[in-house]
DNA sequence: GCCTATGAATAAGT
DNA sequence: ACTTATTCATAGGC
């Protein structure tokens, strides 16, 4: 099907003809439409699902489509009792979010956590004698011997090189609200652009939530 | 508009009348249309966006809608380059995945963590004197009194918790592949079926590389 | 899962 | 942001 093709038949299915329009219009419309309105529009074209040239017709979409997905996200959520999170990059990544990102997180990780817990690599969770077989980090602390602590301290150290590298390295940003469905809360967030307002609706992160015994003031 | 309404009155726009149908009916399918296709179907019908009760139409609409809602988001990936990742939990718990979601965590963990570090609640990372203000992860090791070390000890169990929850997802989720829309990855994962393929692509956390200096073997 | 009629999303233009 | 004409998604039925 071309552009031009079906442009030149127009048919009305439905009998009602303009919904809510102005009423001023609705006297002598019917005889020069064409010359009033000769095609206001071309309506919506037609476009291939690849990736947008155009700096601003591809923020227009993203915005635009981003909403229409938000929507139907919320509309699914409500119909069907699901949960749902999205998290969405921009290509200059600013981070928009839908729903409980935080507590979703939380359980997907959890859900495969358990998973990898039940199936392990080699195997672990068939506590039969003590804590033998288990994560370390899954054991009971207090049952680490007195002079085990020096190998934890090592432990330790290397868990806090592994996670602060992995985990925290740049900038700031904040979180921004945005225009919200009515039916969850969907957020944007950006990097260097300070903005008090955070909801953070739920969820503290692992470490987050802690101090250090010493840091503490 | 009611429902009947519109339905006595039908009309093609386009000149194409049936795309692809059966040859075998194209010969007399005229005559008597309407005896033998009165109205096949009322066509979508207007819903409310409130909780279906009817499991079967529940389970349904969460079906089609997820199936849409997972193009719509390959589309807005690949018209705007941006990365999406979703995941819904259906109400009996079961999960399904849009995109690489594990990546998409680290990033948005990522970012949230760094949003602390330069933002934090009380305050910290004003390194002036040695470790004061410091995130008690970030101290070395060596610095920390014997006699802190059962505050430690709290610590780290709190750190275990939540880490545990959090962080430890890889080798064993199974992922089952799902109806592609030929652009990005959702994926289904139920609890405890098994099934070997899983790419995984990327993403490593924090403390899986370590075992601990006890739970050896 | 496939089909059809209809409701909704949205590409362009303003 | 608003409008329109068109394409796309999908409710109900099989």
């Amino acid at each position: 099907m071309e552009v031009g093709e079906a442009s030149t038949i127009t048919c009305f299915p439905t009998t009602e003809q303009n919904p809510l329009q102005n009423p001023n219009l609705l006297v002598n419309q019917q005889t020069e439409t064409k010359l009033q309105n000769p095609k206001t529009t071309k309506g919506r074209q037609k476009i291939e699902i690849k990736e947008i040239k155009e700096v601003n017709r591809r923020q227009v979409t993203f915005s635009k489509r981003r909403s229409g997905l938000f929507k139907k996200a919320a509309e699914l959520s409500v119909l069907s009792g699901a949960q749902i999170g999205i998290v969405t990059f921009s290509r200059c990544d600013r981070i928009y979010t839908f729903g409980n990102v935080d507590t979703l997180i939380e359980k997907y990780l959890h859900k495969t956590t358990v998973m990898l817990r039940s199936h392990p690599g080699g195997e672990v969770a068939n506590g039969e004698e003590g804590d033998e077989g288990v994560m370390w980090w899954e054991r009971e602390v207090e049952s680490v011997a007195e002079e085990e602590m020096e190998e934890y301290k090592n432990a330790l150290s290397v868990l806090r090189d592994n996670l602060w590298t992995r985990i925290c390295e740049l900038g700031g940003d904040r979180t921004v609200e945005m225009n919200v469905p009515a039916l969850m809360n969907p957020t944007v967030m950006n990097d260097h652009r300070g903005h008090g307002g955070n909801d953070h609706g739920g969820l503290e992160f692992a470490m987050v939530p802690f101090m250090s015994p010493n840091a503490r003031q």
